[in-house]
DNA sequence: ATATTTTGACCATTATAATGATCATTATAA
DNA sequence: TTATAATGATCATTATAATGGTCAAAATAT
């Protein structure tokens, strides 16, 4: 009835995701990886689902012009948590 | 006129946003390290928004329930890509 | 069709995240 | 107040992400 969703399933749907982006850009592997100033492995292997560092995401939503907004969505987030008084 | 966010300003706002999350949680780092099954060194780095894997984090989401939610904005923003023709 | 580019798969090496420990400081409880 | 717990800081070791390379297969271009 309720499908647990795993870690490794979220990794390779981030990894997908950058893909397409990628391809939606019509770059490849190597120009996305020298844009970022990391390797064509990196990249292969955020793609693939592989494990990888927050820096290496990070650098992705830098380029896609989405770091701002992570970064108010995150703000927000923890005001709400601040602000909001436990429940319980 | 336009603040520029870096990434190590979203790793500390990530980090402040866990810490936030586990002290309304009432429980301490190593109380949480262990429901994740990471160190308390880990934790730590986390909040004080040193560089960390996306395991790391994820672990965290699951524990706050919010797994399944990333996955599914993850599959949305990736059908969204792949479905809009490109514009140029 | 063939040529070219891209990608997935390895692998050895390097860089660094994760671990587990200790200690001093700070916050909280008794 | 004093005792206890939690946190930040540091460090040596271990685990693993990142790098740079090669190669074969797949995709794309000519």
């Amino acid at each position: 009835m309720f499908e647990t969703v795993e870690i490794k399933d979220v990794k390779n749907e981030i990894g997908l995701l950058v893909k397409a982006i990628r391809k939606q850009r019509g770059i490849s592997q190597i120009q996305l990886a020298k844009s970022l100033d990391v390797s064509r492995t990196t990249i292969q292997n955020l793609e693939l689902g592989k494990n990888f560092t927050v820096n290496t995401i990070l650098k992705v939503l830098r380029e896609l012009d989405l770091l701002t907004q992570l970064h108010n969505e995150v703000t927000q987030a923890k005001a709400h948590v601040v602000n909001s008084k436990s429940m319980y």
